[in-house]
DNA sequence: CACCAGGGTACCT
DNA sequence: AGGTACCATGGT
């Protein structure tokens, strides 16, 4: 394929704001119709018009197959829909989000994302995140008049801040465990580039090894990185969902929950779970 | 100005 | 094993 800086996608149950929105992915910005981001050091512009997906970039590319597999276009979804669970809180989900997908992302962004997310709001972790590009982030070319943007900081760049450099993008206590990530990945120590390789138990163990890092945000980066879909995260969105859909009249006790959460929802419980999560955020807009 | 946010840890019954 | 204060910071 000749190097070009455009090009267009066949898309079906495809809902790229409702994905690119829904709390995965933390450096999207929708800029009226169209939607900008950085995957792997390069910036895109992304637009929906109905089946297709347009993108257009900064520098000219040989191939598409990292924006491909970003947006995981050939993932069939009625597929995987179908593997949920045929129950009405489900099925609500699934109505109200059609088109919502999963995408793949680069697993050191991802850990960071999320070892940033706790307790906050989505907005703050997209301000956090931001700040560290602007930071610590390599310059890149972005837009379509050599404006300039920035790569996500290579865990190396990261491991040589102070704590007091990573306090200054506004992620408090959760400073020291993003170095400690960033010491990790840079000594060896931690392989994320193994992890694909992994069983979704095997590698939640590694993740879990690092400071600040629990089940749920082992469980985020399993499936919004390294695509192992039986990951389930558990936040209090989904806790909310499962509490009010579920057992609407009895408050079932956290092992009860963590029981039904790992039983109920079939090899693609982690795409189920983004369906419960985006839905019942959109029913209530508090944003 | 309380209250809460895509939690985790340490410390307590 | 199962609950709870605390962590830092900003949005609503």
């Amino acid at each position: 394929m000749k190097p070009a800086n455009q090009a267009s996608f066949p898309v079906r149950d495809y809902d790229l704001a409702a994905s690119l929105a829904s709390g995965q992915a933390f450096r999207w910005r929708q800029v009226g119709e169209v939607w900008e981001g950085i995957i792997a050091g390069c910036w895109v512009r992304l637009r929906q018009a109905g089946e297709l997906i347009e993108a257009e970039t900064a520098v000219p590319q040989a191939d598409w197959l990292w924006l491909r597999n970003f947006l995981q276009l050939d993932v069939d979804l009625a597929a995987v829909t179908a593997t949920f669970p045929d129950d009405e809180p489900m099925r609500a989900s699934v109505a109200a989000c059609r088109g919502l997908r999963l995408l793949r992302q680069e697993p050191w962004e991802c850990l960071v994302s999320f070892i940033c997310s706790s307790t906050k709001q989505i907005v703050q972790i997209q301000q956090i995140i931001a700040l560290l590009c602007e930071r610590f982030g390599e310059p890149i070319t972005a837009g379509d008049k050599g404006e300039c943007g920035f790569a996500f900081p290579s865990a190396a760049r990261l491991a040589a801040c102070t704590e007091a450099d990573l306090r200054s993008c506004k992620m408090g206590f959760r400073a020291p465990y993003v170095r400690a990530a960033a010491e990790a990945v840079v000594s060896g120590e931690l392989d994320l580039t193994k992890l694909h390789g992994f069983s979704t138990p095997a590698a939640r163990a590694a993740l879990m090894g690092l400071h600040g890092v629990g089940r749920k945000i082992a469980d985020c980066v399993l499936l919004f990185a390294y695509g192992k879909q039986d990951a389930f995260p558990v936040d209090v969105w989904v806790r909310r969902a499962l509490t009010e859909l579920y057992f609407p009249r009895r408050r079932p006790s956290a092992k009860r929950l963590e029981h039904f959460a790992n039983t109920h929802f079939g090899p693609n419980a982690g795409y189920a779970q983004q369906y419960l999560f985006h839905y019942v955020r959109t029913l209530r807009p508090k944003e």
